[in-house]
DNA sequence: CGTCGCGTTGACAAGGTTCAAATTTGGTGG
DNA sequence: CCACCAAATTTGAACCTTGTCAACGCGACG
């Protein structure tokens, strides 16, 4: 798996948790199959999980099956923390992953414990609100090339710059992700690639190599 | 965004940050003329605002002039409490506009006086994205008319399910929060109109009437 | 009384979706 | 080892929802 669990400054999490997993609240480690469910909307808010290695998906529903989804989460984000008694949104493993959990009362008990625990919550939250805001103004204002090179950018810098982009999640992901079709988001892919911005490489198309990252940027302002 | 301060459904005033309004923290009160800016977006977040009278947009723009608006904010409500020392997106009066203004130290203050007061701002930052994730799921997988539908419906909502809901913004600003044109908007209201859904009022048909709720929740899903 | 802002409506254009077909690859089982 | 099938992706063509452009009406206001 080529997915980096990138430390330096570009993958800004890690940070705030990485002294509760060191105070061992996250207990234990857990396993999921590629396309298995880690929880649902409306369930319990009962743990709190930590990516290992892997992918997970968020996303919400609408009652005919069309899906949104929220977030892709890679090693080493947090995700299902809410403040809430249930779940917001559903969960899902896009490769094999491995996670940590831990139970949310420990967590928060923890958090009680450290002065600064509480707003490390906040500062996660934040951040996911940053991301939320900035999602908002690429699915209601932007054009389907933008969306495909801001989600492209996004990746690249997430996994810290690597030369090659290996996407775990396949182009309905992408998709539900930018609030496309995934044949739009393939003929996107398709231009980039036609325009020198980018390689498609392996088996499915899911390696991408980056040749013009300003070229993208443009696209993305 | 979408601070709801409101405790109970249909009275949205006053609800987390009464405690601190009564400690004189919101120190003064403010007038804005509709349409001027409060503070820009890459600002430094000097103040954090509660809303006495009037209506206030928040939205991001594109270099091109396109605009998301993230959340319109109504009497009671709170903005421009970020965490970082610059605000993520601009504010601007929607109508002549009364708030109340807190230097965002003596908040910060207040807080940590409070043992209760970052979890409070811990509250409000949920709620914000809360309403972040629900908005992405109608920018990235709704129509027109559900978008319309569910934008009748909270702003009914949150105004107390009156007899009549007063519109403070204009179709422009509904299509920007929507991510549709004004054009388009205005469609949808007619269609729904010309469905016995509901009424339109008023010199700029501003004023509307909701004679079925349901037919329009079904519009949400 | 003319102008301006706002909203509605129509005609047309276009970006994106839908439907369909072809290709490739990996997995499974004989 | 190989045949066969399922899943993922790409690409084309037709279609449709929404955007664009324009005209018009209405009320407010100087």
């Amino acid at each position: 798996m080529l997915l980096r669990t990138s430390a330096s400054s570009s993958r800004p999490v890690d940070g705030p948790l990485s002294a509760l997993a060191a105070e061992r609240v996250f207990c234990s480690e857990f396993r999921y199959r590629r396309g298995t469910e880690i929880f649902g909307e409306g369930e319990e808010t009962e743990y709190v999980y930590q990516i290992v290695s892997g992918a997970v998906r968020t996303y919400k529903l609408l009652c005919d099956g069309r899906r949104q989804v929220n977030a892709f989460h890679l090693p080493g984000d947090m995700f299902g923390l809410e403040n809430g008694a249930a779940h917001r949104f559903s969960a899902e493993a896009v490769v094999a992953t491995t996670v940590r959990i831990a139970k949310r009362r420990s967590l928060v008990e923890a958090m009680q414990g450290q002065r600064a625990g509480s707003s490390r919550v906040l500062g996660l939250v934040t951040q996911n609100l940053q991301h939320a805001e900035n999602h908002m103004l690429l699915l209601g204002r932007k054009t389907a090339l933008e969306r495909v090179a801001a989600f492209l950018l996004e990746m690249d810098r997430r996994l810290g710059h690597p030369d090659v982009i290996v996407l775990p999640m396949s182009r309905r992901d992408i998709a539900d992700y930018l609030g496309l079709t995934l044949e739009t988001v393939s003929r996107a892919c398709s231009k980039l690639r036609d325009q020198k911005m980018l390689k498609l490489e392996g088996p499915t198309q899911r390696q991408v190599v980056l040749l013009d990252r300003k070229g993208l940027a443009e696209y993305d302002t």
